[in-house]
DNA sequence: AGGACTTCCTGTCGTTCTGACAAAAAGCTA
DNA sequence: TAGCTTTTTGTCAGAACGACAGGAAGTCCT
C-alpha cells in the first residue's frame, strides 16, 4: 500500500453557549426555543454552526451570542467540546460549548432577533421533567459546575454584577451560585482579605432600605488568594 | 431568501495528546519527529485525524495514545480545544487536545509503532529555543499549566505514579510539577491530612538507602480536602 | 421628634490550618 | 559501633476560619 487514498473524514462544528446570569437571587441560564426540525419546540442552548471555513470559533460564540441573546461585553471563555457520535440526528456534529456570564442589568432579553429567548432558573432547566435538546442538559450541569468551581478561586463573580457593586451584592452571586448561605460579616472580612478582588469605587452608596453599603468595582486580579471556601 | 442554500462548513477535527510523564525528577512530555510535510522533522505532539465520521473523539485520543506511545491504561482528560483558522497549513483543522498522565514505569518508549517518539525535557521543549509544529508550544503550556492547578486540589498526582508508592516519591511529582522545593515533614502531614487521598498499601517496604518507607496505594477519593497549597 | 426596623460594617474568641524547625526511628555502610 | 541517609513523629508560633456580639447609618411609622 503505497499510495493511500485515505482522507480524513469531515465533520460539522457548532458553537453552543451557557448563558448564566442572576435574577431575583436565583441563577438563571438563556433558553430558546427551537424552530427547526431536530428537537422542534424543545428548549435548547443558543448556538449555530460556524458561519463559513475561515470564522474562528470564539467570533462565532460571540456572534451568536450577540444574535440569539443580544448579548455583547460579556465574560466568555471555553468550557468542553461535546462530539459523541449520536449526538445530533442530522449527522456528525461536534460542538464546542462557551460559558457566558451576563451581568443581571439585560432584565428582558432583547429582542432584535429571536425574540423566543428566556432566563430559566437553572433548578427548573435541569429538573428531573424539563426536557433539553440533544445532550444540552450536560452542557448546561458542566457550565455550573464550572462556574461553581471557578467563583471559589477567581474573580467571576464579579462577572455576575455590574460595574459598580455592594459587597452583599456579591454575596448574593456566590449563594445563588453555590445554593448555600453565608455569612454576612465573615464574607465581608473574606472578600476584603483578597486583595485586588476588588476595589472602593467612588465613597458614593446607594439604599433600598438600611444602612447604605460602599460600592466597588472588580480589581485587577483574576485569581484569588486566598481562594473562597465552599462551606 | 425562503430556500436558503446555505450549508455549514466542513471541518478536519484531529486529537493531540500532550502526555507527561517524570523522569528522573523532572517533568517530561513525549515528542514525536514528524515525518510529513507540514514541519516535516520538526518535533510535534502526538496525535492524528479522525479515522473515520463515526469514530468518538477520546477514543481516538486513546487509540494515538496506543498507536504512537504505545501506552493504555493511563490517565487521559480533555485539555481544550484549538481552531485557530491559520493554525495548519492544510486547511481548516480543529484539533481537540488531550491531557495524560503516565507513571514512570514505561522508561523507554515502546516501539511498536513510530519510535521515533521521545521524552523531552518540559523545560527544554518550552525553552526559547526550541521550536514546536503547528501551536503546540501552546498547547503544552496549557497542558503543564493544567497538571499544575489540577495537583492543587485532585488526586492527579497519583497518576505520575506505579501502582505502590512512597510519600518522598508523591513529593517528588509535586515538586517536579511545580517546579518548588517543599518540606518534606509538612507534606508528610499534609497528605496524610487529606483522607481518601492515599491508602496504605502492604506493610511492605523498600529501601535504596535511609530508613525503609511505608508504601501507598492511590485512594477513592479524587477531589482533595483540604488542598494542597502551592508556596 | 423619636422609636422600630433594616442592613452594613467592625470586632472578639476559640479552633483549625500552616510553615519552620527539632529530634527520634530505621535502615545501610565502613 | 559510628556515621550517613531518609522516613516519621512532634512542637510551636502565627495566620486563617467559623460562630457570634454589637455599634453605625440609613428609612419608615406613629
Amino acid at each position: 500500500m503505497p499510495d493511500d487514498p485515505w482522507q480524513p473524514p469531515r465533520i460539522l462544528l457548532a458553537v453552543d453557549l451557557v448563558i448564566l446570569t442572576l435574577r431575583d437571587a436565583r441563577l438563571h441560564v438563556l433558553l430558546v426555543e427551537r424552530g427547526i426540525d431536530p428537537f422542534l419546540g424543545a428548549l435548547a442552548l443558543p448556538g449555530g454552526f460556524l458561519r463559513d471555513e475561515h470564522e474562528d470559533i470564539e467570533v462565532a460564540a460571540r456572534r451568536e451570542l450577540s444574535e440569539e441573546a443580544g448579548l455583547s461585553d460579556v465574560h466568555l471563555e471555553p468550557l468542553a467540546v461535546y462530539g459523541e457520535p449520536g449526538r445530533d440526528p442530522r449527522g456528525r456534529v461536534v460542538s464546542v460549548a462557551y460559558l457566558a456570564i451576563a451581568p443581571r442589568l439585560p432584565e428582558p432579553v432583547a429582542g432584535t432577533d429571536a425574540a423566543n429567548a428566556s432566563w430559566i432558573p437553572v433548578d427548573d432547566a435541569l429538573a428531573p421533567g424539563a426536557k433539553l435538546a440533544f445532550d444540552h442538559r450536560r452542557i448546561v450541569i458542566d457550565g455550573v459546575e464550572r462556574a461553581r468551581v471557578k467563583l471559589e478561586h477567581t474573580a467571576l463573580a464579579t462577572a455576575f454584577c455590574a460595574e459598580s457593586f455592594t459587597i452583599s451584592e456579591l454575596q448574593q452571586v456566590y449563594e445563588a451560585v453555590w445554593d448555600v448561605r453565608l455569612d454576612p460579616r465573615n464574607f465581608y472580612r473574606k472578600v476584603q482579605g483578597a486583595r485586588g478582588f476588588i476595589v472602593a469605587d467612588g465613597p458614593m452608596r446607594k439604599t433600598p432600605n438600611g444602612r447604605p453599603a460602599r460600592l466597588f468595582r472588580a480589581g485587577p486580579i483574576h485569581v484569588l488568594n486566598p481562594p473562597m471556601t465552599r462551606p
